[in-house]
DNA sequence: TTGTAGGCGTTATCAT
DNA sequence: ATGATAACGCCTACAA
């Protein structure tokens, strides 16, 4: 059994007081170079862990961050989750997880928790039906900053990292165009997400500007579910004028999308060209990948995210302007 | 600004000591209801959030739990992950995870990092190379209980949670035999893995209770790298007599193998049948999944293990006897 | 350069 | 049934 020994201890085998080993330890440089080293040494002979509860309580932080994302099973999240937790290990920050799976009201009670934890920052994406966020504002009342990445509230200035969708979105109508379409529809996410509108506005002047005429009858919205987007297909696949191209909201979607389309039988169809969002890891096990998605830094994302959470955290009680950070996507050509 | 009351604030508005405040919101019998219930409305209406960090510090625990994996995209362990973290929040404990990547001297720093955190248990499955797990044997020697899942150190007694995958294995051998297979290849997972030699004795018996020959040469190992399952197909495809099916060690070996058979001219090879591990959510985007695959209890091992550790950490110091427990796989055609 | 003393917020023990 | 007090381990202002 190792015990647990505290600064008292050290301080008794040394001869010195426990102030001074707290200062030698933590490099203070009133202490002699000799009494430093001496004291190191020891902490490090007998393993010396200093109780993290106890500076945790003293120094009124916790170390922690809360992370809460719509569903770890989505790559995008997962490598945004990894991400953050990587920028909070290496500045001695951790991560507390946890999905919302698109429900407001865990969200709210996720949230409350978090308080509880007292966790220092949260990073947040939130649900498709978050119309309010009063539960968010409430930490930030409480000096617990929030930075959002990838959904973030409608109306409100915050803090927040995401990808350009909206130019995302337009190149991929000039790449589609480029093929040779002129027909290209546009499945939307969740009608309540700020970023389903940068999307559509990317695709509105993408048709734009190639003298396009932007069609209502190509636009379809799906809630993310596979069934809303197979009727989304549907609509689409029952035009006279079908699309010969279509842009998912994400990766997701067009794959969903497109194990429908391959269960009809149907066969032309499957001619129709997709382009989605994300570039996910999994993509590459897909013997029928889209044409193309456009690729997001995901991971960055969220190590930026906490970046910024963690200047926000240090701080501490100043007010700091609301900041947005964008990262570009990039145009993968699939096949 | 929402402002923070403490215990202290509470009494003096109640003219009451922070002793019994802190009784009545614990419940203590010896409080009386009516006071009980004032000082319960008041803290109400004042959103009143004890201090965790000073809960953790007088009680000596943090009310986390550390988690380490190899990799957060794999499905397997996002899963399990979620499961863990269910578990955890029920319990109002948190978790803390992190990603070693298969590499051991990042799952010692890794630990290190925990037992800094001083989380009050740890829920672990090694890399392939984890040769030695003295690091663990540390963090038990502190007192802070470690239960594994899925990969666990061999030669040594300890808490785990798996997945049976002996029988597992034994059931893909003769549902392969029912299929008419009589050439049937394994490729075996990373050979310093317990579960490896699991599946392994899994394949043998089954192949034995069909009476059929054991042949070496139906056996590779790969270390889960793709180069590496693609080197073990090759080897199974340039044999005189190839196998007509193959066990792979995970969904993802099975997925990689099909990729690469997919990218070879000789379409012939498409016929080999392909069983998997975990029957993965992902496995419903390909348009040739394998013909089946063992389904895992994903989330359950994890939150299973959640459990098995909190008895642990309940338990405090007292020593229980090492436990296992073992989900079975179930067989789930998949075309 | 080192030591002393007080306090962070909560809870447990003991006294009233 | 309630209150006073001490203690958890560390840090830091201040004293020596």
């Amino acid at each position: 059994m190792i015990p647990n020994y505290k600064l008292k201890d050290l301080a008794k085998m040394l001869h010195m007081s426990p102030s001074t080993v707290s200062k030698a330890l933590n490099d203070y440089p009133s202490i002699s170079e000799i009494t430093r080293q001496r004291v190191k040494e020891l902490a490090k002979k007998l393993n010396f862990i200093p109780d993290q509860t106890a500076i945790s309580f003293k120094s009124k932080k916790s170390f922690s961050i809360g992370v809460i994302i719509p569903n770890l099973l989505d790559q995008f999240y997962t490598l945004a989750v990894s991400g953050i937790e990587e920028y909070a290990m290496a500045n001695s920050y951790k991560a507390i997880v946890s999905q919302h799976y698109e429900d407001m009201q865990r969200e709210i009670e996720i949230t409350e928790m978090m308080s509880k934890y007292r966790v220092d920052g949260l990073i947040v994406s939130i649900t498709k039906n978050t119309t309010n966020i009063d539960h968010f504002k409430k930490l930030e009342a409480m000096g617990i900053p929030v930075v959002y990445f990838v959904r973030r509230p409608v109306d409100e200035p915050c803090f927040n990292v995401t990808s350009n969708v909206y130019k995302g979105t337009f190149d991929a109508v000039n790449f589609l165009v480029k093929k040779g379409h002129k027909r290209i529809a546009h499945i939307l996410g969740p009608q309540s997400l700020l970023t389903t509108k940068e999307r559509y506005q990317g695709y509105v002047d993408g048709l734009k500007a190639n003298n396009l005429p932007l069609d209502k009858s190509l636009l379809y919205s799906s809630d993310l579910s596979t069934g809303s987007t197979i009727r989304a297909v549907d609509k689409l696949i029952s035009l006279r004028d079908m699309p010969t191209a279509i842009i998912a909201f994400k990766d997701y979607i067009a794959m969903d999308a497109m194990q429908y389309i391959k269960s009809l039988t149907k066969r032309s169809l499957r001619k129709i060209e997709w382009v989605g969002f994300g570039n996910l890891p999994m993509l590459r096990y897909l013997d029928n990948p889209p044409l193309a998605s456009l690729e997001e830094q995901c991971a960055l994302i969220g190590s930026r995210a906490a970046e910024l959470l963690m200047k926000r955290i240090r701080a501490e009680d100043q007010k700091l302007p609301p900041e947005s950070i964008q990262f570009d996507c990039t145009l993968k050509e699939l096949k």
